[in-house]
RNA sequence: AGACAGGUGGCCGAGCGGUUGAAGGCGCACGCCUGGAACGCGUGUAUAGUUAACGCUAUCGAGGGUUCGAAUCCCUUCCUGUCUGCCA
């Protein structure tokens, strides 16, 4: 969530920066007016309380003295309907503030580009050189079947259209992928977790999945449980509502999890192969940082994941998302997209935001500055999406007769 | 899933209708003491909202109710423990 008093202090500012995000500013005013609605509401809502509290501890006074209390028994009573419906009221304002505050995106950060969507998206660098090929490079579809490692029809048997089954070979480099990115990103110092693929609600609107985006989700019948839609759910949120002391930063988490999305808007788009699934493994860092120091972890983040893709061998480039194509909770977002030449495009591979204090706020992750509890700084970014990975792979690595070659740092994983 | 017992501050633990944000202890911080430390003594030690400030409001798992007044009584719910069932 957006910090509300920094809105109602420099409002001009705080509606420019959100202009490139495409928030109106008349949004803003509304959620402004809100905020001093409620505060308004609140104020005169304790004020009948305070009434009502001193009253009270005179009613005792009075009983133990034995002094007639019929008097005060009446305007007690009085307080007491005005306090109820002052009491509505507030309750009121702030079911309307947080409904709308709950709902507007993150600042983005001052150096974020402008732009409406990801065709103004900025190529940063490029890393490798994508090979040459001395015959027509397949698609990975053509490939997963040919090879026998993708059976897509079977994925829709079992479950419905998204699904897929990995067989074989392709089974085992998925999890081969799934160890050795585990292992780099704990050679770099994050603690590997194995966490619940399940959440509650209060933990996906800490991350700012909910409320507004509940219809990407997959909900659990009869239970208050949502399938993850990544891991960032559960590990940012290993710190919800908890106070960290400040030698604990930053604290740097990785996990492997599936992933569940229901891509609502995503229909008709990547619906051949497997580059848009319900259901997609991925290894996940997150970092809980120190606001002085989230652009240096933020920096060894994508620098991590970029190493991991050149690793492989496979060519990539690193790209910083302009201000329409970032997402709701991030403040500035680097996505790395792998060549696929099949294809013949840079497809998103991982994407690294820092999501600054906005889901520290609203999952109300803090840290010991002193006597002062001070939000942290959430970040999260892929290393790497499995799934995609292989598609490069077997993309990148295919010969001339359709076979794929593995990767030589994946061999002994194999 | 069923039965019973519980959920109080960083931790342990008292309170079971009134001035209790909460005794006592431990821990922690600071000061005194010491050559330095331990011991001892003293002081302090939750969070959030609001206010220029004094202060006011909220929080004893969560939500609702009874009452002038709830940590204390009632209901719902979540969680933990123990036993039974089931299961990897």
């Amino acid at each position: 969530m957006i910090d509300l008093k920094y809105l109602q202090n420099n409002f001009d500012e705080a509606s420019a920066r959100l202009q490139k995000k495409g928030v109106e500013s008349n949004t803003l005013e509304n959620l402004q007016s809100l905020f001093i609605q409620l505060k308004e509401a609140n104020a005169a809502f304790e004020n009948a309380r305070a009434e009502q509290n001193s009253m009270s501890k005179l009613f005792g006074q009075y009983k133990q003295e034995g002094k007639d209390i019929a008097e005060l028994k009446a305007k007690v009573d009085a307080n007491k309907e005005v306090m109820a419906e002052l009491q509505e009221k507030a309750r009121e304002a702030e079911e309307a503030l947080y409904t709308v505050a709950l709902a507007i995106p993150n600042f983005p950060d001052e150096g974020v580009p402008e732009g409406k969507d990801e065709e103004e998206n900025v190529e940063l660098r490029k890393v490798l050189e994508p090979r040459s090929f001395d015959f027509e490079p397949k698609e990975h579809w053509e490939l997963g079947e040919k090879n026998g490692w993708i059976d897509f029809e079977r994925g829709v048997k079992l479950a419905k259209s998204r699904f897929s089954v990995l067989r074989g070979e392709a089974a085992r480099l998925e999890r081969a992928l799934i160890n050795f990115f585990l292992d780099t990103n704990r050679a770099k110092g994050f603690e590997e977790l194995c966490v619940p693929f399940l959440n509650n609600a209060a933990m996906l609107q800490g991350t700012g999945q909910l409320p507004k985006f509940g219809d990407d989700l997959f909900k659990i019948e009869d239970e208050a449980l949502y399938l993850i839609p990544t891991a960032e759910v559960p590990l940012t949120n290993m710190y919800h509502d908890e106070i960290l002391s400040e030698k604990e930063l930053p604290v740097l988490m990785t996990g492997y999890t599936p992933c569940f999305r229901k891509e609502a808007g995503s229909a008709g788009r990547d619906t051949r192969g497997m580059i848009r699934q319900h259901q997609f493994d991925k290894v996940e860092m997150v970092a809980i940082a120190h606001p002085d120091k989230s652009d240096e972890v933020f920096e060894m983040m994508v620098q991590n994941a970029s190493d991991i893709l050149t690793a492989l061998g496979l060519p990539h480039r690193v790209v910083e998302l302009c201000g329409g194509d970032l997402g709701f909770s991030a403040a500035k977002t680097i996505d790395l997209e792998v060549w696929l030449p099949g294809q013949n495009k840079y497809r998103e591979i991982s994407s690294i935001s820092n999501t600054r204090d906005f889901q520290a706020r609203r999952a109300k992750i803090r840290f010991k500055d002193g006597k002062q509890n001070r939000f942290v700084h959430t970040l999260n970014g892929s290393s790497l999406a499995v799934g995609r990975t292989l598609i490069a792979i077997m993309e990148n690595y295919q010969n001339a007769d359709g076979t794929i070659a593995i990767p030589t740092v994946l061999q002994r994983y194999m």
